[in-house]
RNA sequence: GGGUUCAUAGUCCAGUUGGUUAUGACGUCGCCCUUACACGGCGAAGAUCCAGGGUUCGAAUCCCUGUGGACCCA
């Protein structure tokens, strides 16, 4: 018989074909029958190419986890969603166009933002495609849908009326290049070489000197205090006396508290509004009145003296000057100060008192962490990252931001008295330029209201993803099959966030844990274990990387590179030798297409230890795709494939095949095995390499994709895996002889098969052509 | 300062409850067109399993100490 394949090699051309079929006979839409599973799929940024390598390894590895739910009978919802809210796009707007976005109509700037999301979006869109996932793009939802915006205002609304929310006036961490207030978790710290200046304090009424250390001088205006440890011997003296601020020359108390380390510097702290959060919980426990000395432009306001205006840093260096000129500075010291700085500008925070919404969570923490307990975590290890943040919670969640590209806080004032104003949960509100849904205040009964100006932090958003899937408020059935969702898979440097943020919002919601498995994965670094950055010139694109060697190889390479939570280091080198395992799997099925499919009742010995080895793949396999760890299911298949059915089974029964001198039934049972186990191998690699698998699939074994297949079960065939060192050992000691002695394999060679390998003494002497005697 | 985690050939990685000769891949070198595949086959070289100590008949594996790296928190 002919070999249906002929080509002798994968082309990744084929996937667009394939793509096409899947699309068309829409073979991945959800019906919510049966046992259901639903995956809360993080909606990716368009942040613009190049896409992180990373990234494009995770996604194909969340639609490994809907590919092996569906083969596992499951019906999957895997919903496609792209973020949109935020900084990123406001920062790209503004510098595309050159504009400063607080001094440009606000609806212009919107619309240049939303503008740019569509080119980037739909480059996102057609990468994800390309990767084959096998999500809902029928129905891919924005976050700054309006339909999406109304949810996060509902659920803000809902939360209001339970008393959730509250406007204070407190310290916070301000971010000035983007004239926001943040969240802690939108802070990271880096160290950061500083100037740690040793500065006198004269103390009154005596001749003597007070050394205090500080990285912050410029602060020298806003100091109300100055602390020294109580078991400090050294400063005894000086408590409760005054100091005198260097060029400031104003007064301030010098009192003790604990936080002051002896070792640090001389052992005294000055206490400014704000330094750092110390200082903050300083000046609430020693009941000092604030001094505002940094505005929200960054710059020194005017308690400054002759520094207002400047920016910090300049600050900073002026006032060192001028305590060097005066004589008021013992020594400086370089130091590297760890500073927390805005994750997304990269500005050092200030920490600046302004009046923001806060969503309490602090009340919380006890009940996360109950629930956190009962997630499931893949790995389980990664579930200490949110057990360590929820132990770090000091404060509630300032849920505002002076932005504009972000759903609008849904709140009406009162002109005459301020009173706040909530509208009607289930519509999408622009509080900005919508006239007042609200006629007459409930407090004064005045009738002209102004509506709010800020936008709520983006995680307000992202963090109802789970809810917004499952059409919580819109479709009560749809909602009651679909949640809690089943996962959330999310990498590791947002646990603090996303993760959190959702359990936070949905137990306060639904009174529930929003999904009962959590998919936790690492990092794509470099191929040196660098971290990747544009800067760096490290960065791989993994569009011309999917171009160039096909979606499968790069799926291939994802799921047996990556081991489940760590780290993974990618390289373009790595991605283009996993190609070859597809290779292989296609001229094995080239090879076999060229057998017609056989039943046969009765299986030889050399059968029995394949379907034995085959059987063993497919329990370890089951063991990764429980666990959603396709590391184990790849390298188990790849080395089975390669080095035992390929390498030697296939040697073993060739002649068996061809039939030259074995019976009916011999040859029969060879290929009924041979076909077993590429048909069982095609069924397990599936869900990781959907393109290849199916299109062999369809060519061999069936008119229809092996998308709606289920998976193979274990046959628990009596256990022959104990032949598997002798039968390699044998063939391996065969092919060393021939070549010492210079023969050709196909050449005869006389040699004694091991009685253990008795049975399997007709397949070896095919194979080997070795001579009976 | 506290926590998590890692350390196995030139490189990446496996190694279940301790148990003969430490897994596989990439790369390197040599030989080979053999009725699926040269995008292939066969073979070779390459590891003091980070260091020190302990438990044990026996440790890459368990325990302690240290060193070095990554990440998180204060």
């Amino acid at each position: 018989m002919e070999p249906k394949i002929k080509e002798t090699a994968w082309n990744p051309e084929i996937e667009k074909q394939i793509l096409k079929q899947w699309e068309d006979s829409r073979a991945y839409e959800f019906k919510p029958q049966g046992e259901v599973f639903v995956i809360d799929t993080p909606p990716p940024y368009p942040s613009g190419r190049p896409w992180h390598i990373g990234a494009a390894a995770h996604y194909a590895q969340i639609d490994m986890i809907a590919r092996t739910a569906r083969m596992s009978g499951k019906s999957v919802l895997f919903p496609i969603g792209i973020d949109r809210n935020g900084l990123p796009v406001e920062m790209y707007t503004e510098k595309k166009h050159n504009i400063r976005m607080h001094e440009t109509d606000r609806a212009e700037f919107l619309k240049l933002c939303a503008t740019a999301l569509d080119d980037l979006e739909a480059e996102m869109i057609q990468i994800m495609k390309n990767l084959g996932l096998s999500g809902n793009f029928s129905e891919y939802y924005r976050t700054d849908s309006e339909q999406y915006r109304a949810l996060t205002q509902t659920t803000f609304i809902e939360l209001w009326k339970k008393g959730l929310i509250y406007i204070a006036n407190r310290p916070n961490n301000y971010d000035w290049i983007t004239g926001t207030t943040i969240a802690d978790a939108e802070i990271t710290y880096e160290e950061i070489p500083t100037k740690l200046v040793y500065m006198k304090f004269k103390i009154k009424d005596s001749d003597k000197v007070l050394i205090i250390a500080s990285t912050r001088p410029e602060l020298l205006c806003a100091c109300q205090a100055i602390i020294v440890n109580p078991e400090d011997e050294r400063h005894v003296d000086s408590i409760g006396k005054s100091a005198i601020i260097p060029v400031i020359n104003r007064e301030v108390q010098i009192k003790t508290h604990p936080s002051a380390e002896k070792e640090f510097g001389s052992g005294a702290v000055m206490v400014c509004s704000y330094g750092d959060q110390n200082d903050v919980a300083l000046f609430r426990e020693l009941k000092l009145q604030e001094i505002v000395a940094i505005g929200k432009n960054g710059r020194m306001t005017e308690v400054a003296g002759p520094y207002a205006g400047l920016k910090v840093k300049q600050a900073r260096e002026k006032i060192i000057e001028d305590l060097q000129n005066q004589g008021l500075v013992e020594k400086v010291e370089s130091i590297n100060h760890r500073t927390p700085i805005s994750e997304r500008s990269k500005a050092p925070i200030e920490i600046i008192p302004m009046e923001e919404y806060y969503l309490k969570q602090k009340e919380s923490v006890e009940k996360i962490k109950e629930l956190g307990s009962k997630i499931v975590f893949h790995p389980p290890m990664h579930k200490q990252i949110l057990m360590n943040w929820l132990e770090s919670i000091t404060i509630d969640w300032p849920i505002s931001r002076r932005r504009f590209y972000g759903t609008e806080i849904p709140i009406w004032y009162c002109k005459k008295c301020s009173e706040p104003h909530i509208p009607e949960p289930g519509k999408y509100y622009k509080p900005w330029k919508d006239p007042s849904p609200i006629s007459k205040c409930t407090k004064c009964g005045a009738t002209e209201f102004v509506g709010e100006e800020r936008t709520f932090d983006t995680w307000m958003d992202s963090s109802v993803s789970p809810l917004y899937v499952s059409k919580y408020g819109h479709d009560e059935e749809f909602f009651k099959k679909t949640y809690p969702a089943t996962i959330r898979p999310q990498s590791k440097d947002i646990v603090r966030t996303w993760l959190y943020y959702t359990i936070l919002r949905c137990e306060q919601l639904t009174r529930q844990t929003p999904w009962s498995e959590a998919w936790i994965m690492g990092y794509g670094v470099d191929e040196h274990g660098a971290k990747m950055s544009k800067s760096k010139g490290n960065v791989i694109d993994p569009l011309p990387v999917i171009q160039k060697f096909g979606a499968d190889t790069f799926r291939f390479w994802s799921a047996s590179e990556i081991n489940l939570g760590y780290d993974f280091r990618c390289s373009e080198q790595k991605i283009e030798t996993t190609k070859k395992f597809l290779s292989k799997l296609w001229n094995i099925s080239r090879f076999l297409s060229g057998f017609q499919i056989v039943k046969s009742d009765k299986v030889f010995p050399a059968d029995k230890w394949i379907l034995s080895e085959l059987d063993k793949v497919v329990s370890e396999c089951k063991k990764g795709f429980d666990d959603y760890n396709f590391f184990v299911p790849s390298t188990s298949i790849r080395e089975f494939t390669w080095n035992l059915f390929a390498a030697h089974y296939i040697e073993m029964v060739k002649g068996r095949a061809y039939s030259d001198s074995f019976s009916k039934e011999e040859r029969d049972a060879a290929i009924f095995t041979l076909h077993k186990v590429l048909s069982t191998l095609l069924l397990l690699l599936a869900p990781i390499t959907p393109f290849i698998t199916d299109y062999l699939w369809q060519t061999l074994y069936s008119d229809k994709t092996i998308h709606k297949e289920k998976f193979p079960q274990q046959e628990n065939h009596e256990d022959w895996t104990g032949f598997t060192k002798p039968i390699t050992e044998f063939n391996s000691n065969v092919w060393n002889k021939k070549k010492e002695q210079n023969l050709s394999l196909k050449d005869s060679i006389e040699m004694a098969i091991p009685d253990e390998l008795q049975q399997f003494a007709k397949d070896l002497q095919a194979m080997h052509n070795l001579k009976s005697g």
